[in-house]
DNA sequence: AGCACGCCGACT
DNA sequence: GTCGGCGTGCTC
């Protein structure tokens, strides 16, 4: 028996394997995709086999301490995803592997089988709906790429309820009737119970759910009964993707421009682009849906590389919600008061409630007011840490940091010019639904923000009340903009459409379509119709002007324009080099060490910067960024790798790169 | 990431 | 005279 060595990944941080030899004494044989001790400087880590060699290639490897699988944890497809993953997302191999994992495994304990307690399901099961013409016609399409084993992207763009979960799920019947298994991407499972609950309904105990407040042994136990063939469909967020099934026909990503599709601490992956990357591999079709799709993704469906199918049809044919703008500008120049809800607003929402109709009221922002200023000197109160406005919680009676959440007592004197009173300007949920008390003092308000919504009841608990109409209006964040369907709720108002139209950062015009967009899409579900009223004070704005006009492709155009003219993506790919640590001028230092060493080492690239970041101040660290431009991921992330290699940063300033951000802060 | 090796300040 | 600071270099 000659001698063998396997080279093993780690989940250090460290761009290489390492290479271990066999004794002969392990518990099972080595072979790719298990799981091993090895001694590792003083200790024993876990490592993963990544291959299988016969020559030694350094001087005396050190023996295997054990192989702990029986069989692999990973499958050959899912350590080459992985090392996809190291390429493109500047991580280590053992980085990638750990991500696609349950935590429990990551400890060492043992994957053989246990006792898998099958799941009650207390749905009432459904029967598909007749697909109409446009919807058969990619049914036939995918069914086709299932049966031959064909690659293709398809991308749904259609409006809610134009019949892409319908389609979702007839795709995935043909795959299971052919034996193969399946993954719905979803982006938050709290977020979308409707789409969880249709697959439940329609494939009964065939399913694992996946969700991120899931018990570590839960995930366990799911991940189990996929890899054991007793699950052969998974719905679940962005981790979800790494799902270990061996006969995968079909990948479905739901809201694909949902940007929690993006991990945001190492690796930092996008679940739809390894989506598309391990059905390539794999040979099989990926459906990707968005009533506003992703700038990249329409992008290339426009050039050809992704089949795009447009849902014109309403399944139910129901008008889309008459749209209102409401010009703020014009507001406060013919009234006085500083009330948020413009007039027009008020009186549709004294209208609506009168007829015993409900209504959802948007905003941007938690707390009572976004900041706090003095009328006489002007200054404001910011965090310390962040430099970021403090906002005033009324019910706390406290003054919070949005970014690092410290707290303050409000101050009864200005800290600068001893003046004596200071006000809270903007707009909070909190204000609003103040206000809203104070036009429809019968109504019953509930807010629906990260502030209301600390125990985990308490989510479903108002949409319950919401639902048997024990509450009128729902005032509430970013987690009422998605998926909730109430036929009562006629009108919907959006309180600040611009709040986030002008930050620092290339997506912003694409959120603030997307958000008027979702919400909007929130009235008028039921027989009654619906009306949003859309507050801005940037009317003419075309992310606002086509959002209201419910026009995608007006906005793509333009916004396409733009990015090809400030060289943003889809046009080229940014890697977000961030350097942060508590002492400004170490991290200066650091930085522009750092840009020295890369330029002239990454030709294909245009860097930009070292530039403070548009959140310069955070949590107590100073940051700055280095951004790169590229179209050429792979060989810029080579090139990178390389330079780091050499490069030794002071203590206490730390580096983070990301691969395609999803924002530039 | 850890952890060890290695050269300069305040302590039994 | 030693204990320990964290700079830097390596891990089969």
């Amino acid at each position: 028996m000659p001698q063998k060595y396997v080279e093993v990944a780690t989940g250090l941080p460290v761009d290489r394997t390492f290479q271990y030899a066999v004794t002969g004494k392990e518990t099972y044989p080595p072979t790719i995709g298990k799981r091993v001790l090895i001694p590792f400087r003083s200790m024993t880590r876990i490592g993963y086999i990544v291959k299988i060699e016969d020559e030694a290639v350094c001087e005396d490897p050190k023996p295997l301490v054990d192989v702990i699988d029986q069989s692999p944890v990973f499958g050959e497809d899912m350590i080459n995803l992985a090392e996809w993953m190291k390429n493109y997302y500047y991580c280590s191999w053992g980085e990638a592997l750990e991500a696609m994992i349950p935590g429990i495994l990551k400890r060492g304990k043992s994957a053989s089988v246990q006792r898998v307690v099958e799941p009650e399901i207390k749905v009432e099961p459904t029967e598909p709906f007749e697909p109409n013409k446009e919807q058969q016609e990619v049914l036939n399409e995918v069914n086709k790429c299932i049966d031959v084993s064909e690659h293709k992207v398809f991308l749904l763009h259609g409006i809610t309820g134009s019949g892409k979960t319908e389609i979702y799920l007839q795709a995935m019947a043909t795959a299971l009737a052919k034996g193969k298994s399946g993954i719905v991407l979803v982006p938050e499972i709290s977020l979308t119970p409707q789409t969880v609950e249709r697959f439940m309904s329609r494939f009964g105990d065939k399913i694992a759910v996946f969700h991120s407040k899931m018990l570590d042994s839960a995930k366990f136990l799911e991940w189990t009964r996929i890899k054991e063939g007793k699950a052969k469909i998974v719905v679940g967020p962005r981790s979800a993707i790494f799902s270990p099934f061996e006969d995968l026909g079909l990948i479905v990503v739901d809201e694909e421009h949902e940007p929690s599709y993006k991990q945001d601490d190492v690796p930092r992956y996008h679940a739809r682009e390894v989506a598309i990357k391990r059905a390539r591999d794999k040979g099989i079709p990926v459906i990707l849906g968005s009533a506003t799709p992703s700038l990249e993704s329409f992008h290339r469906a426009m050039k050809g590389e992704y089949r795009l199918v447009e849902l014109t049809q309403r399944t139910e044919e129901k008008e889309l919600p008459n749209v209102k703008l409401v010009d703020m500008r014009m507001e406060f120049e013919t009234r006085t008061g500083r009330d948020v809800i413009s007039r027009v607003m008020a009186e549709a929402l004294k209208r609506d409630i009168r007829k015993k109709q409900q209504a959802l009221i948007f905003l941007n922002r938690r707390g009572f007011s976004t900041f706090t200023s003095c009328p006489k000197c002007g200054y404001i109160m910011k965090c310390k840490k962040c430099d970021s406005p403090l906002v005033f919680h009324k019910e706390k009676e406290q003054l919070i940091c949005h970014y690092c959440n410290f707290r303050a007592e409000p101050v009864e004197v200005c800290p600068a010019c001893k003046g004596e009173s200071l006000k809270y300007g903007g707009a909070g949920t909190q204000k609003v639904a103040t206000e809203i008390k104070k036009i429809l003092p019968e109504a019953r308000v509930a807010r629906m923000d990260s502030d209301t919504m600390t125990k985990r009841a308490s989510h479903s608990k108002i949409l319950g009340e919401f639902k048997n109409h024990e509450i009128d209006i729902i005032v509430g964040t970013q987690m009422i903009a998605k998926g909730l369907d109430f036929p009562k709720v006629t009108l919907v108002g959006v309180i600040a459409a611009d709040a986030n139209l002008n930050l620092p950062d290339f997506r912003s015009g694409e959120r603030t379509f997307n958000l008027i967009t979702q919400v909007g899409g929130r009235a008028g579900r039921g027989d009654l119709g619906g009306e949003v009223f859309v507050q801005t004070y940037t009317p003419e704005h075309y992310a606002i002007a086509s959002a209201v006009k419910h026009n995608y492709h007006k906005f793509y155009d333009q916004e396409i324009e733009s990015r090809r003219d400030l060289e943003f993506p889809p046009f080229v790919n940014l890697i977000k080099i961030t350097m942060r640590g508590r002492k400004e001028e170490k991290v200066e230092k650091n930085i522009q060490k750092l840009y020295d060493k890369l330029s002239g080492r990454m030709p294909e690239t245009k860097l930009l910067g070292p530039a403070p970041s548009p959140l310069y101040k955070l949590k107590g660290y100073y940051r700055w960024n280095i951004i790169v431009k590229t179209k050429d991921v792979v060989e810029t992330v080579k090139n990178l790798h390389a330079a780091m290699n050499g490069f030794r940063k002071d203590g206490g300033v730390f580096l983070a790169v990301d691969v395609d951000p999803m924002s530039l802060g």
